[in-house]
DNA sequence: GGATTGTATCCACCAGCCTG
DNA sequence: CAGGCTGGTGGATACAATCC
């Protein structure tokens, strides 16, 4: 049952208590300290939740309003709260406070559409996995509970489901809620207790925009392989993060390894060393910058992975591994300059060819007018010889 | 090891309501 | 009335399991 103020605002849910009368359709929820689990916290102000959702839910249709109006009726959630600062306690713009202290609560009163159960945290997992949604004796999943509710068309539970008028998913961005991995094998997902397999935390999709396709594929390679790195991480570690940001990645890695790593990512993403080959070598012209830049390439990734096996083999000094890359970088720039000097004698030769067939076709194409010229006199001239014969 | 299939998750888009 | 928010829907995408 939703508790909120006499506005139809809803700031905060909580646990359903018991109910004390339940006639035309109207519930009073009466909310123990014990039932919050608060007993030896102050945090507990008794409250008495007056609920007429149910006179109107279950009728409304989907087109009907939202606001779950039935003859004239709209959903009403009455607070009459106890104790002295009532009001502050209830109104809507100072919950946030209050919202978090209850979010924190190991098991949370939650909603999807009409339907009010509780979700327990230390049985959650995913969305598929892990019996954390009590309702009426019986534990579902949250996905079966969105289902159940009449929301498996929407296929995601994490805004389906709400809690104190927030969804799930503010939760879990809030680390509220952690969400496991659909591999992950512990006991929450296996819904048996003594299963002791490690915790596997859910990492979101880093998904391409659907429009942007351009720079898309290039990312695509990386994104893989972060994911990659990530899940050997939980695997190891069994770890609290997720591996959004580059900054945990930093975290894992040695300086050397990072930078390393990125690089040989980065090329990776451009083109393989092996396309890149045949690529060259199939390329009938003008392209000594082609085959330069793909050997180049090539070697680059080779000197990179010697460094990246070298600093992870050996127990060498970041010292060497800085002056090893210093040595690159300074191989990589004279690799710069001779490229740029190719490329810019290639743009000279090309202008040169490019004027040079200019002047051919302008010569040819003045070549076609003459002989179009003349083509056009000698036939005009032996048809006057013919009209002049003719007449006489 | 690659192709196929099924599941879970995410995203774009739309509609309706609320608020200033 | 415009902009923001919420709820709903269909489809795209990532990933894991399975098959060959």
């Amino acid at each position: 049952v939703d508790a909120v103020p006499v506005s139809s605002t809803v700031p905060v849910s909580l646990p359903v208590g018991s109910l004390i009368n339940v006639t035309s359709g109207t519930t009073f929820n009466v909310i123990t300290p014990e039932q919050l689990q608060l007993t030896s916290s102050g945090q507990f102000k008794p409250i008495l939740c007056v609920d007429n959702s149910c006179i109107c839910d279950g009728r409304q249709e989907k087109e009907s309003d939202p606001l779950r109006t039935w003859n004239g009726l709209k959903t009403t959630h009455i607070v009459i709260q106890d104790g002295p600062d009532d009001t502050t306690a209830t109104s809507t713009p100072n919950c946030s406070s209050t919202w978090a202290e209850y979010a924190n609560m190991p098991m949370l009163p939650i909603r999807c559409k009409n339907t009010n159960a509780e979700l327990h945290k230390n049985r959650f997992g995913s969305g598929g996995r892990g019996r954390c949604v009590k309702l009426a004796n019986s534990w579902y999943t949250p996905s079966e509970f969105e289902a159940l509710c009449g929301r498996a068309s929407s296929k995601d539970w994490k805004r389906s489901i709400r809690f104190g008028g927030r969804s799930l998913q503010t939760l879990i961005d809030e680390g509220i809620l952690t969400p496991h991995a659909t591999s992950c094998t512990c006991a929450a997902c296996c819904d048996d207790e003594s299963a002791t397999g490690p915790v596997r935390l859910f990492t979101p999709y880093k998904r391409r925009k659907r429009k942007d396709t351009s720079d898309g594929e290039s990312h695509n390679g990386s994104v893989k392989l972060k994911r990659l790195e990530c899940r050997d991480s939980h695997d190891n570690s069994n770890g609290d993060d997720s591996c959004d940001s580059t900054t945990d990645l930093k975290d894992n890695w040695t300086a050397g390894q990072f930078v390393a790593d990125g690089l040989v990512t980065e090329e990776v993403n451009a083109e393989s060393p092996t396309s890149a080959s045949v690529v060259g070598s199939s390329v009938t012209v003008s392209s000594p910058i082609a085959t330069t830049t793909t050997s180049i390439v090539s070697r680059t990734h080779t000197e990179l992975q010697d460094v990246e096996y070298n600093s992870l083999s050996s127990d060498s000094s970041m010292g060497e591994v800085f002056r090893k890359l210093e040595e690159m970088s300074n191989k990589l720039l004279k690799n710069v300059y001779f490229i740029r000097r190719q490329l810019k004698e290639a743009r000279e030769q090309w202008t040169l060819e490019k004027e040079q067939l200019q002047v051919q076709l302008k010569r040819e194409k003045d070549q076609a007018v003459i002989t179009a010229r003349m083509e056009t006199q000698e036939a005009c001239s032996r048809y006057f010889c013919l009209y002049n014969v003719t007449t006489i």
